[in-house]
DNA sequence: TGCAATTAGGACCTTGATGGTCCGGATTGC
DNA sequence: GCAATCCGGACCATCAAGGTCCTAATTGCA
């Protein structure tokens, strides 16, 4: 199916709800979870992982909370998906193949996956989370919030 | 990882395999199985996958086999993966969005995947099996058989 | 006519990763 | 000192993928 995981689109959905915190401001773990529906916990897995990867910015103590570190527009889908789901890559066979291709006979396709992972790099590399979440524009059906992958 | 499932490679290497036979001549599953260096039941599934989305012809009875329907050239990558992974999304709120998404709130990204998931197909749709296969080029490690995927 | 080879189609079980929750510790403001 | 947060990690349950096997159906050959 090629999919992403949910923690990945849960990060969209965060993010994108985080862009709606006032300038400089910042939006609490609960209060963006109640804002999109999902678990607590989850939002703060989801926040936790954004924040290692330098996506959002956590401040503690009281008054604390989360903000973006750079405006939606200027994170490239890939980033968040490489945050979440790690780098992306197809097949072992291409970075990092240690000697985990137990099979012994010849591979045909040995090292030819790489073109694969650049034409996807590079498709998701030209979008946006803002790309994802505006235009603010007509949003046929704005009751659903997230996520869940299908076949 | 944006991974793409095992059956999927094994596919790839598979059909490439197939491509050995002389012309109009079949190959038994146990016979790419040896030259794969894949299961037995693994390389029938595959088959049998593979042959369900026309992609392969089963022939049956002694003497029976597979063989490929279309040279490899012919074969975009998108359509092999499609067969054994199913379509391609990203998502569930792309294409069938029952009423899986429990959550209340309003989702901003609604409906918001197409373009990616468009990006993705369409980089996929410009890769044929034989660009994976061949050119029958250098081959570094001839070693390794198949596959097995990364983060 | 019987037998062997092979595909066709499922059922079945196991394993691993994902999803999700929770807990203790460290910071920070009041 | 206290309350509110983030931080880091451990922990468990669920589910789909991977893989195997069994029983038909088909086909060629002796």
């Amino acid at each position: 199916m090629l999919r992403l995981s949910k923690l990945t689109d849960y990060a969209v959905v965060v993010l994108t709800r985080l862009d709606d915190a006032a300038e400089g401001g910042v939006l609490t773990a609960p209060v963006l979870a109640g804002a999109t529906g999902l678990a607590e916990p989850t939002v703060s897995k989801v926040l936790k992982i954004l924040a290692h990867a330098g996506l959002v910015e956590g401040r503690r103590g009281a008054l604390g909370g989360y903000r973006l570190t750079r405006p939606l527009a200027d994170i490239p889908l890939i980033e968040v998906i490489t945050a979440m789901d790690g780098p992306i890559a197809l097949t072992a066979c291409v970075d990092n193949s240690f000697g985990v291709c137990e099979s012994e006979s010849a591979c045909p396709v040995r090292g030819r996956w790489d073109p694969v992972n650049e034409a996807i790099r590079r498709a998701l590399t030209g979008i946006s989370i803002a790309d994802l979440a505006g235009p603010p524009a007509v949003v046929p059906h704005p009751e659903p919030a997230s996520p869940i992958f299908a076949a």
